[in-house]
DNA sequence: TAATATAAATCAAACGTTTGTTTTAATCAA
DNA sequence: TTGATTAAAACAAACGTTTGATTTATATTA
C-alpha cells in the first residue's frame, strides 16, 4: 500500500509525526503537513478537530503499550536489577523502532510544552517504575547512590536522550545494533548504580 | 540595581532567556518578551536586529568560557578520568548556575532548530573534549565500552538532562547541594565507563 | 440492474488573529 | 534646538481554522 493509497487521515498522521520530529510541533504549520501529506489543509480540523490534536492522535497511534504494567512483569518488578533491565530494554525498544515518536516526546518535555499534561498518563507510569525500582534497590543495598534526584535523572538521561543530528558534526555515528546498544545501555547503568560484575 | 533601571537591552534579554527556556523560542513571541521587560515591541528589531538575534546575543551574553580549552587544562585532559571529572565538573556547574540558559540551549538540540548551526561553535568544543577523553581512555584500558556513539550518549545524556517541571509529578525534589549534585554525577558515569574504586 | 438518495471525503477560498518587523510620532535630555 | 530614545501605530506575511461547494463512495429504491 503506497502513501498515495492509503486515506488522507492516514497520511497527515505520518507527515506530521516526522515533520513533528524534524522542527517540532511549534515549528511545524498545518499547511506543511498538509502537503506533505498531500491532502488538503481544512482535514486537520475535519479529521481531528484541530492541530493540537493530531499530536494526542499520533500518542493514540504510536506509543506502545505499557509492558511494564503487564501482570506477566509484576515478579520482575520486585527485583531491582532484573526490573531495571527490563526498563531499560522497552524504553530503548521504543526509542529505536519508532525514533520519530521518540523524539517528538523528548521534544515536548525539552519545551515545557502545554500539550505535556496530555502527556502525562502515557510517561508517568514508567517513571514511576523506575523510581520504585531504585528505591527497592537502594534499600536492598543493591544499588548505590545518595540522591533519588540525581538517580533518576542518570538513569532517565541515559535512556531517553536521543541521537542528535548535531552530533553528525562531531563523529560519524557507528552501526550498532538494537540488541548492542541495549546490552552497552543496560551495563553503564548498572554499573553507574553500583552492580558488580555486570 | 532593580530592573526598571537597567537599560532596555539587558531587561529585553533576560526576559528573553527567562521565556525562551518556559516556552521555547517559537512558542515565545516578541511581543510577550518586550511586555515582560517593559519595553516597546519594537526594541526588539531596534537593537538586535530581529528576534532571532536576540537568542544569539544571549549567548554572547549568558555561555561561560569554555574552561576545557584553557591552557592551564591541557595536561588534565590528557589523563581520561581527571578529564572525565573536569567536563562533567564545568558542564554541571554551568547547567546548575544559569538553568535558563541550560534549558534555552538543550531545547534547541531537541527540536533540530536552524539555529543549531550558531550555535554549534560554542557546543562542539565539549563534545571534542569529551569524545578525545573517551578515546584515550579506552585506548588506555581505563575505560570499557564497545561503542563510542553509545558511549558519547550515556555520558552527554547523564550530564545535560534537565531537571524536568515534568517529574514534579512524580515526586519531590530533594535539596542536593551543587558539589553533592557533581560528586554523585561523577561517580555514576566512571563507574559506568568501568572504573573501579571511584 | 439502473436510477436515486444519502453520507463521507475533498477542495479552493476566505476567515479573523497573531506573527516579526517597520514606520511614524512623541518624548526627553543636553 | 538637536539628537537620541521610547511609545504607538501600521505593515505584509503566516498562522490555524471555517466555510460552502463539489466530488466520490455507499446505500436504497424501483
Amino acid at each position: 500500500m503506497s502513501q498515495s493509497e492509503m486515506d488522507a487521515k492516514m497520511r497527515i498522521l505520518l507527515a506530521a509525526k516526522q515533520l513533528f520530529a524534524e522542527q517540532g510541533f511549534d515549528g511545524t504549520s498545518v499547511r506543511q503537513i498538509c502537503e506533505k501529506a498531500g491532502a488538503n489543509s481544512s482535514l486537520i480540523s475535519y479529521y481531528f478537530g484541530g492541530k493540537e490534536n493530531v499530536f494526542f492522535a499520533l500518542l493514540d497511534q504510536f506509543y506502545p503499550t505499557n509492558k511494564l504494567g503487564d501482570p506477566e512483569n509484576i515478579e520482575i518488578l520486585k527485583h531491582p536489577v532484573e526490573g531495571v533491565k527490563l526498563f531499560i530494554r522497552e524504553v530503548l525498544r521504543f526509542k529505536l523502532t519508532d525514533p520519530e515518536m521518540h523524539i517528538m516526546i523528548h521534544q515536548e518535555i525539552a519545551i515545557r510544552s502545554p500539550r505535556i499534561e496530555g502527556l502525562k498518563p502515557y510517561l508517568i507510569p514508567y517513571w514511576e517504575a523506575l523510581k520504585g525500582l531504585l528505591e527497592r534497590g537502594k534499600k536492598e543495598g543493591i544499588f548505590q547512590f545518595d540522591s533519588m534526584d540525581t538517580a533518576l535523572s542518570f538513569v532517565m538521561g541515559t535512556v531517553i536522550f536521543p541521537k542528535s543530528n548535531f552530533l553528525e558534526t562531531v563523529y560519524e555515528h557507528d552501526q550498532t545494533s538494537m540488541e548492542g546498544i541495549i546490552e552497552e545501555t543496560t551495563r553503564f547503568v548498572l554499573r553507574g548504580l553500583g552492580v558488580k560484575e555486570v
